[in-house]
RNA sequence: GGGCGCUUAGCUCAGCCGGUCGAGAGCGCCUGCCUUACAAGCAGGAGGUCGGCGGUUCGAAUCCGUCAGCGCCCA
């Protein structure tokens, strides 16, 4: 990067252009013929990389790592927008001179990839079992390097400039040993334990799932009211339970006494081995011992106290069943019941359920546990009830809370330094409202389980020998017991959860646990932009095994963006068939207009709504954005030619003041461009650059100067240094954006010959304070306002768009600003002849003529002489028209500044503000009433004095 | 049950630590233009009680309260 520019320095003068070898403009963008080139050129001559040294060396580091997509995945809509932006950063801090670092990769997605391989078996009419578990990995690697990493070919298609030397994958060895070291410093710290609890199982993928992988969806379902009769010997308590007002006691038709529980999965009492109540529930008080007969198992159940039991909820009592249910889990814990699993792995009812249930899968379990107590009258009812079901996050299938031994991480102790990281400003969200989800979460920790009943995965790393049972984690695999020395020892047959890799990525990817240069160079990093769907999942994680394995975060700010969805406001998702695949968008329209599109309608975690349907309508704003500045680009190339062009130093004095106004408008456009970027805010950024682009440069200063472009042109070199140093600015500010067209036409640029650095390393612009320029804004939006206006008349009388018109100005800025802009006027608004009426030989004697009349702000009048085209009546309609809008205004002016409270309350500058905005209001409805006096006279003789 | 977000032009959205918003953009719509960079364009235009109500303030799309609708997260 030995050739960037310095910052601020102009064109180098003289330098040929038109790199003659490249192929001429097409007159409509043409994507496909540039951005394969363009990506080549960026990649063979290795702009996107960054080394240690280059930071060692004093460079000032910008790095961010890629939220690794699963290594199996194809690009979505998700992924063009989290990317984009993520190389948005990158390359404006590239340009800006920093030592930027992006680093690309993929993860193993453990449950995701499993399931594809074993998908494709199930094909053959083979499981994972049938190929032993070594085969059965090999066979998923082959399908990784057959498939995998296509989604990182897609993101460079659309320009994304990762460090791709750098690519890691969760799995490489060197990420593998960093899993290795950190399980087995956390469980020498004690922050790994193995123990029997209730999680989340997927009886489809028969594993394990942590909490964040259940994801609850609604759903319509019932709830079941079952009678639990009560044994013999508690009909007293039972009677006094009635008498304090338990309605959920009462008598069986035979007499004896029962409870009523509810439940929404009725097949689980099978596995209750009790009844709990609330202790502070003066209702069921004398209840508590009693002894419950379970209905169908016929076993005895006793009614315990439980402070998780709200009095206030439903009956008061609930049915426990603690292999089945995690606070139920709890309550036995607490309470010494019995743990009962009557389920198999594949959620099928058995053998410690009652005879004839077993085999049963689970819905049809539900079924015949509620037609068994239906026929023994102990189905007490059943209500619609609209629950969260828990959801498999890979296969959809419905999770089964089920006991079973697990490896858990310890949180708490995680989380301390990484909420304190938050709340200290270590750390920060945009938008700021996730600060607090954040922090909820990590208040409320619960202890991570990492281990997963899978193959495809980080083994855990955790031996146990056979024959003295001592268990060991290993950095490297044991060959014998540590404890006794035996040679029986097995490792763990599970694997770790993908996360527990995933969340070591901002280090593991420099090489921790080694110290390397560029561990020391690049950590930490400065942002992450993610979904805030893994939130949980990922960024809070990482940020905990940052402050643990490294001493400090990973990242400074956390970006959140939002979710594309349908047109309709759904998710985009496979099932649903609504997505948009990026790549599509590339090929029709490009990458740039794809990434164009997305950001500029992206505002702050804010979701995007896009038309699967018609992709036409959806990305048009890139598209059409893009090819609006190809043109200009066209058009600035065209008229610069090979010829030289001066730097602007040296036609100083020949600025027009077009030239002053577009290079003072350029300057602000670079500094609010700047402080939207600052604050993350891209769409602000994209806004303020096509204000700036489309608004200003094409619409008003290209206009302006295709008169002195032409040869013999006024002031033409003068010109053509504005022309090349706006648009060579314009380049290096949408490069982030749109990096391919912009790239295409900075290189065309004259001054870019042979060896020069490209637009994607060219300096950032800087705004120059000297350049802007008050008067010449305030000059030219005068000029600006007067085309305006005339425009407007000649469409209000039709005049047809080539004939020229004649305008007369009289008072305001005229005399000052007209001089010399003869030119610019025919072409801006077809002015044949503009001439002052100040002086006396033109008189009032507008009204003479028929003609168009307008007042500007600053009380100049206007008259556009149009014999045979002006309908008097029209035009007296017209100006009262504006007349009464303005007097409207000048009534709310005129009441707010007759205000004491406004006079002496408001700030002085809001004062001085309206006073102005009321004698220029003042001022024009004036002139227009006298405008429209004399059209009175002039139409209607007999009025006349 | 707890928390958060959204509601501004036909559509998608900016603006929101109050005055420069006399409410903007893109797309769509109407009218006129193939003006030698661009019809994926240019010019002109229509279109909004800034969800309802109440409050604070000299001043509210912007702050507070409340109601309604939509959406998300956690339990």
């Amino acid at each position: 990067m030995n050739d960037r520019e310095t910052p601020g320095s102009e064109l180098p003068p003289g330098l040929d252009s038109s790199a003659s070898n490249l192929p001429p403009l097409d007159p409509v963008f043409d994507p496909r013929a540039v951005e394969p080139r363009i990506l080549e050129m960026w990649e063979s001559e290795g702009w996107f990389g960054a080394d240690a040294e280059a930071v060692e060396d004093g460079g000032d580091p910008y790095v961010i790592v890629i939220p690794p997509p699963n290594v199996t995945a194809v690009l979505h809509m998700g992924h063009g927008l989290n990317n984009t932006i993520q190389d948005v950063l990158i390359r404006w801090r590239r340009m800006q001179g920093r030592v930027t670092l992006w680093i690309p990769g993929t993860d193993h997605a453990g449950i995701a990839t499993q399931n594809v391989v074993e998908r494709r078996l199930a094909s053959e009419g083979k499981t994972r079992h049938d190929l032993g578990r070594e085969a059965f990995v090999e066979r998923i690697w082959e399908h990784v390097r057959e498939t995998g990493d296509r989604i990182l070919g897609q993101l460079k298609a659309i320009g994304c400039s990762c460090d791709w030397d750098r690519t890691r994958f969760t799995l490489d060895e060197g990420l593998s040993r960093a899993v290795r070291e950190i399980f087995v410093r956390l469980y020498e710290d004690g922050l790994i334990y193995r123990g029997e609890y209730i999680i989340n199982w997927c009886p489809r993928c028969l594993t394990a799932l942590s909490n964040e992988e259940a994801e609850g969806t609604e759903a319509r379902g019932s709830l079941w009211h079952l009678r639990y009769p009560l044994a013999p010997g508690s009909e007293e308590a039972a009677a006094a339970a009635r008498a304090a007002g338990a309605e959920a006691v009462g008598r069986l038709p035979g007499g004896r006494w029962h409870l009523t529980v509810s439940t929404t999965r009725p097949e689980t009492m099978l596995g209750d081995t009790g009844v709990a109540v609330s202790p502070s529930d003066p209702r069921y008080g004398p209840l508590v011992g009693a002894t419950v007969e379970l209905p169908l198992a016929d076993r005895a159940i006793p009614v315990v106290a439980d402070r998780h039991v709200d009095a206030d909820f439903g009956t008061g009592i609930v049915k426990v069943t603690p292999a089945h249910d995690a606070n139920d889990f709890e309550i036995a814990a607490r309470t010494g019941l019995d743990l009962l699993n009557v389920m198999t792995d594949r959620a099928v009812m058995n053998e410690n359920a009652p005879r004839e249930f077993r085999g049963m899968a689970r819905e049809a379990a539900r079924e015949a546990v509620v037609e068994a107590l239906r026929r023994e009258g102990l189905l007490a009812g059943r209500d619609d009830h609209d629950h969260a079901v828990p959801r498999c996050y890979r296969c959809d299938t419905v999770v089964e809370p089920r006991l079973s031994e697990q490896w858990f991480v310890r949180m708490e102790p995680l989380a301390r330094p990484a909420l304190q990281a938050c709340r200290e400003g270590a750390v920060t969200f945009a938008p700021g409202r996730w600060t607090r989800v954040y922090e909820q979460w990590l208040e409320e920790i619960r202890d991570w389980c990492i281990s997963r009943q899978l193959w495809w995965g980080h083994r855990i790393p955790v031996w146990s020998c056979r024959s003295c049972d001592a268990e060991m984690a290993c950095r490297e695999d044991p060959d014998r017991c540590s404890e006794c020395g035996s040679d029986e020892i097995e490792q763990d047959p599970d694997v770790l959860d993908t996360w527990f890799s995933s969340w070591l990525w901002p280090f593991s990817v420099f090489g921790w646990p080694d110290e390397t240069r560029d561990l020391q160079a690049f950590y930490p990093g400065h942002t992450l932009s993610t979904a805030p769907e893994i939130l949980f999942f990922w960024v809070a994680r990482m940020i905990m095994s940052g402050y643990h394995a490294m001493g400090a975060e990973p990242f400074r700010r956390v970006y959140l963006h939002g979710t594309v969805r349908d047109i309709q406001g759904r998710k985009m998702s496979k099932s649903l068939g609504n997505g948009i695949d990026p790549l599509a968008v590339v090929e029709l329209f490009g990458a740039d207009a794809l990434r164009f599109t997305l950001i500029a309608s992206a505002g702050v975690g804010a979701d995007i709504r896009l038309d699967h349907e018609d992709l036409e309508a959806s990305f048009a704003p890139g598209r059409n954005f893009v090819n609006k500045l190809w043109n200009a680009g066209r058009f600035a190339l065209l008229n610069l030619g090979d010829e030289r062009v001066p730097p602007l130093a040296e036609v100083e004095d020949d600025l027009a003041l077009e030239d002053r106004w577009i290079l003072s408008r350029l300057q602000r456009a670079i500094r609010r461009t700047d402080d939207e970027l600052e604050e993350f805010r891209i769409h602000g950024a994209a806004e303020a650059l096509r204000d700036f682009f489309r608004g200003e440069f094409a619409d008003w200063y290209l206009e302006c100067i295709k008169n002195r472009l032409r040869p013999g042109g006024d002031r033409r070199e003068a010109a053509r240094a504005t022309l090349a140093h706006s648009f060579n600015q314009i380049c290096r500010l949408l490069h982030p954006m749109v990096p391919f067209v912009t790239e295409e036409l900075y290189g065309r640029m004259p001054g870019r010959r042979m060896g020069r650095a490209p637009c994607i390393v060219a300096a950032w612009p800087e705004p120059a304070a000297d350049r802007i320029d008050e008067e010449a804004e305030k000059g030219f939006d005068w000029i600006r306002e007067l085309v305006m206006k005339v425009r407007a008349m000649r469409k209000e009388y039709r005049v047809p768009e080539g004939r020229l018109v004649t305008v007369r100005v009289r008072g305001g800025r005229g005399a000052e600003s007209l001089a010399g802009r003869g030119a610019m006027l025919r072409q801006l608004a077809r002015v044949g002849r503009i001439s002052r009426a100040d002086q006396a030989e033109d008189g009032g004697g507008d009204a003479e003529a028929a003609g168009a009349s307008a007042v500007m702000t600053d009380g100049a009048e206007l008259f556009m002489p149009l014999a045979g085209l002006v309908d008097l009546e029209r035009e007296r309609e017209r100006l009262a028209r504006e007349a009464k809008r303005l007097e409207g205004r000048l009534r709310g002016l005129g009441a707010k500044l007759a205000n004491e409270n406004f006079l002496t309350r408001a700030p002085a500058a809001v004062v001085e503000r309206e006073r102005d905005k009321l004698a220029s209001a003042r001022l024009q409805f004036e002139k227009l009433q006298e405008k429209l006096a004399s059209l009175t006279r002039g139409s209607s003789p007999e009025a006349r004095p």
